[in-house]
DNA sequence: TCAAAGATGTCACGCGGCTCACAGTATTGT
DNA sequence: ACAATACTGTGAGCCGCGTGACATCTTTGA
């Protein structure tokens, strides 16, 4: 038993070095901290549209992404959901608790089977009090996260639905496009509500908005996938 | 002349050096390294409803508050403002310029007469750079600005104006209330203008949730004062 | 393979709150 | 002290979009 614990245990410290090389956050750290990091660390398999946490679990860590997508939201007593982010691999999500460990104040949910790798908050928080080029590369990245939350919340208030779903669109695709034959594709498995999430709207008005921008020839819907034809209409809408 | 500007810019650099020891977050700063930041810094008075910066303009420097205070919002052409928050004396604001230096996209406006230090963005990244505690003080206030930020979006989506005027009544009275026999009063000089921008509404809807709410007894209008009677009712609306 | 669950298309209805408009009141600066 | 400017109160009208209700159509998993 004993042994069986060692090797597993040894096994999944390799397993997490090999992890945590991989993400981009952590490249300039030095060897044996990332050394330290991997002992500690709690690797997991998490399945599509299962809950990693939700509103008011403890902010006791923060995760790292290996593969898969991660979709971080606010949601309310009554089932609506607003979209933050989607977050891929090798970036991180569930950082905020590092300033207080105070309680998750947004749902973190797999997209799709995901592995992500956790990191006790107080660990991480040393750290980056011991790296002060890996502290300033944090504050940049939650930074750089706020400067798109103020851009959201900035469309929200002042953009019409039609505006802010070509803006989505356009950034799904910058983000997730594929060049095809007619344009743009979104290579992304995105439902209209997913959508509604991301806008703050709901999935019936996303439903008739992108058959109005289907009539104008924006973008065609074979089947369930978009393909965006005419980027500068839809820009010009922003 | 020159005896002049020597003895200006000492006097200034001893001025400069008085205000920030005052910051917080500056607090644990080594002597040498905030004597070159005070040498290096400009300080300006700026009166009321004076820009401080408007999108577009270059980020190439943070600001700290010494007196009055200031507001950060986002504008839109024809004149829209949604005010992000009200920063003051202490606190610094023009931060996320640090990232990269990419030009603003808010606007920073005196709301009183306002005494600021700027420092240049170089600099100051410089100074988080060589102090590990700093930077990552400097994160956590990021961090916790970007926290109110998302809450701030999830209330502009999820909830309704009632909601969103109560919520920011309690407050703007947790931040700058004063007791008195009826209740707690605003101690802030608040035009319904401000309130609607600071929550997504308009000027007129804010009047007549106001005269609403006073009908309930929430709360009293003494000419442009707004006292908080039941704080509980209030809370409820949230 | 087939039922159950999930996603989409569409439409009628209603309402919260934005717009516009104007009158009255308070502040401010000189 | 008194214009000039800024702020508040109120109401009518309108409209974007959320709500609710079904009828397909697609995907999924046992």
């Amino acid at each position: 038993m004993v042994r069986g614990r060692k090797d597993d245990s040894a096994k999944d410290e390799k397993r997490a070095m090999w992890y945590l090389r991989k993400i981009p956050l952590l490249e300039g750290v030095d060897q044996a901290r990332l050394q330290e990091l991997a002992a500690a660390v709690e690797i997991r398999e998490i399945p599509r549209r299962q809950v990693i946490y939700l509103p008011g679990d403890p902010g006791d860590r923060v995760f790292f992404i290996n593969g898969g997508r991660v979709k971080c939201s606010k949601v309310t007593r009554d089932g609506k959901e607003l979209t933050l982010a989607y977050r891929g691999a090798g970036q991180l999500f569930g950082e905020l608790c590092i300033m207080d460990g105070t309680p998750r104040d947004e749902m973190a949910e797999a997209m799709k089977n995901a592995i992500i790798t956790e990191v006790p908050r107080e660990l991480f928080q040393e750290l980056l009090m011991s790296d002060n080029d890996l502290c300033f590369s944090f504050a940049c990245i939650v930074g750089e996260r706020r400067r798109q939350i103020e851009t959201k919340l900035e469309h929200l208030v002042f953009r019409d639905v039609q505006a802010k779903l070509a803006a989505l669109l356009l950034e799904l695709g910058a983000e997730y496009g594929v060049e095809c034959e007619d344009g743009l594709q979104i290579g992304l498995k995105i439902t209209h509500q997913e959508m509604a999430n991301l806008i703050g709207s709901t999935r019936e008005t996303i439903s008739l908005t992108l058959a109005q921008f289907k009539k104008k020839s924006l973008l065609d819907l074979n089947g369930r996938t978009v393909v965006l034809k005419n980027q500068e209409g839809l820009g010009a809408m922003t």
